[in-house]
This record gives structure tokens, sequence and C-alpha cells, in this order.
DNA sequence: TAGATTGTTAATCGATTAACAATC
DNA sequence: TAGATTGTTAATCGATTAACAATC
């Protein structure tokens, strides 16, 4: 049973590390590397080792001392912490390119996460199958939705649809929304969303590109 | 001309702002608003009207006392400060689904930057057109670039040929590498990265998931 | 036991917010 | 001019790093 030290949430900063460390662990496991030290794992991450031991501690004393870490242990708190083994199930709004792409990837089930169904509106798409799944159209949602637990709404559809899409999956009761079209998507009672904004990426890319060796005059 | 108001640079966590500045207000914009006062955007954004105006304030004086900011004008000095109108050059490096996907979207287009190419290993995509451009061998990437400018490369491929991907960009004197797989990049001497990492997006909705309701025990 | 390394407290650093003088 | 709102300095808050006592 994993709690959290205090009642106090732990902070934003240090959720959006965990991930990173899933993926180190997990690649020290592929390499049958079996334990690491705080200091090690900083040095492989560019990181301070610091750190490493504050976040950690924010959920449990994960480690020995003298020893460091076991890291088939740690990886499976951190893998427990992210609910990597809750086998969530997810339904892709939107089953474009982008849709498909992403249902046909591996991101979902190298997370412990299930893509149980995908929807569209257009008739080009509905009833071709992806992964194994056929795309349903959107009007079936509802009925899908009271027939299976469904967790997470990926919204893969155009951005103008966003908000539309967001409602429904409100209505719906799903709790989770994977957002990525560019529609900001903060505080919607009753759910809890993640925005990926890619296109706010490629901009910080081109500013960096921009700014690469002080060339910034226009 | 834009000038960062000193030789300090700018800090991530304004640049990681802007994206999100130059979205409000291309719709502020869209909606014929003329002028807005910090305060306004601030309650529109979610967020404090001191943090809008220290972090305009890096870039220079864009408003003025008693009016507010005039949004045309805001909008394309941020534009600037993105590299909006700068005409950037992007490979796609793997035109799998994903590849295919943000090549057939208008995910460039709506920030300045084209896709000038694509290129795959796989014979089942070569010579396949997207967005009428066709899909080349990834052997042919090294005459392409010494043909034509390339500011861009947008990594579309498997996570394990991701290290392989970075040497040729990097041996190609591509500045700036958007990366899609899972592996982590950061300081390639000469390169700027942004890291898109997906996974960890769906891996921290999962965790919020889990705690939606203080529903931390396993 | 001695050495190593954690867990945790204290110090530092940076980012956010508040306040207000400057000025349109 | 008076009112409004910025640009900027000062105060607060939170996150990161350093230090070290606890302990395996």
């Amino acid at each position: 049973m994993i709690n959290k030290k205090s009642e106090s949430a732990v902070s934003a900063a240090v959720i959006k590390r965990l991930p990173r460390y899933f993926r180190y662990l997990r690649m020290l496991l592929n390499e049958n590397k079996l334990r690491i030290s705080s200091n090690d794992l900083a040095e492989l991450m560019g990181v301070t080792a610091s750190q490493i031991r504050q976040d950690l501690n924010c959920f449990g004393g994960f480690g020995q001392q003298g020893y460091g870490y076991n890291v088939t242990y740690l990886y499976g708190k951190i893998s427990e912490i992210l609910g990597v083994n809750e086998n969530y199930q997810a339904i892709i709004i939107g089953a474009g390119r982008l849709g498909q792409a992403l249902a046909a990837s591996p991101i979902f089930t190298k997370r412990g996460v299930e893509v149980c169904g995908l929807f569209d509106i257009s008739p080009e798409v509905i009833g071709k199958e992806v992964d194994g799944k056929k795309i349903l159209h959107i009007d079936e949602v509802k009925h899908f939705v009271e027939n299976n637990v469904v967790d997470i709404a990926v919204l893969t559809l155009p951005t103008p649809f966003a908000e539309e899409a967001v409602e429904l999956v409100q209505s719906l009761g799903i709790p989770g929304i994977w957002n990525f079209t560019s529609h900001d998507m903060n505080h919607i009672p009753g759910c809890t969303v993640q925005n990926v904004h890619m296109g706010d990426s490629l901009m910080m890319l081109c500013y960096d590109i921009r700014n690469l060796d002080n060339n910034n005059e226009v």
C-alpha cells in the first residue's frame, strides 16, 4: 500500500519528474542493474542526488542507508504511484490520422493502459479496424460507456470541436482527459486533464533555434 | 527589432508561457478585441496580472500606461519572439503513422513552419505522397540537406532508432530537434531539442486519475 | 565495526506575487 | 487634469541544493 507521507499533496514539480524516473529505472532493469545509489542515478540523469532523494521521499523511504536503492523494488513502487498496474481503459475520440497513430502505437500498452474504443463522425473511417478495434460512430459512445468502464478520453479531434467533446466527456463521467487539441482545458469540474499541446512545444523549439547563438535581432 | 532587455537569458519558466499567450492573443484577435489590460487577460487565462506584466517585460515594454496592451501589436511581438515569421523548414524522420499524421495536420503551418521533406526506411511507405510531398529513403537525406535549408528535424521513428537518428541530425548540422521518441535527449552539442514525451503526459494523467478523490491506497 | 548512503533538516536560490511610483 | 494601467522594485513563497545525523 502506497501512501503519501502526509495529507498534503505532492507538488506538481515532483509529479512531473516521476515518469522520467520510471523510464530510467526501466532502462536500468533492461541492463540488469539491480542496485543504484542516488548519486549514480543523479549522474546518469543529469540532476542532483539531493533532488532524487527528496522526490522519492515524498512517497516513502524506498532506499536503504549504506546500500542505495533496489532497482526492481523502486521501479515497482514508481509504477504503483503512477498507476501503471491499474489497467486503465481509454477511448479515442477522433479517429483521424493522429487518433489512429496513437491507437496503433505501443504508447498505451507500455504504460498499462488499454484502448477499448475508437469513435469518429466521418463515414470515411467508421467501420475501419485499427489495431483490431472497429471505429464506431460517436453517437454510440454513450451506450458504450454505459456498458464498459472507461477511465480516459483521448481527444484527437480538430480543435474547433474540443469544447463540445469536453462537455460530452463530462456528461459521460469519464474522469481523465488526454487533450491533443490546442484548446486550453483547465479546471474541468469532475475531470482531470493533461494537455499535450504539441504546438506549444514546436513554438518553444523555434524560439530556441532563433536564440541559439545570441542572434536575437530580427 | 526585438532585443532582450539585458544580456541574461530569459528564464525557461517564462519561455514556456509564451505559446500560451500567443494562443490567447490569437483568440482575442479572432474576436476583434483590439485592446486588453493585464488584469482582463489574467482573468481570462487564470493567472495573475503581475505575472503577465513581468513576463512581457522580459522582452520590452509592449503596453501603455493607462491604456493596456494593443492586441494586434502584442500578438505581432510575441510572434516575432517565438520565430513565427522565420519560415523555418522541417524534415520528418520516420514517416509512419505519427509522422504522416503530423505532416498532414495544420500544426506546422499554423506556426509558420514548413515541412519540406519526409524520410523513412520502409519500402512500404517510400514513394507515397503525404500532403503533396513524396516520402524519400533516409539515404537521400544527406543530399537533400545539402541542397535545402533545413532548420528542424522531427523525430517520429521508433525509440530504439532515436540515438542513431540524433547522430545523423547532428552530422547534418540541423540545429533543431523535435523529439517524439521516448528517448531522453538533453545537451546534444550544436542542437537544441524539444522533447514531446507524450508517454510522460499519459503517466501523469494516470497519476492524477488515481489521486482524484484521495483514493491513494492501492 | 567502519564505510556508505539514505532520510531529513536547514540554507540557498529562483520564481511568483504584491505594491506603487511613473506615465499615458 | 484625473483615472487607469503599465513597468519595476520589493516581499513572499516554493523549489532546489547542501549538509549531516541516522542507520544499514
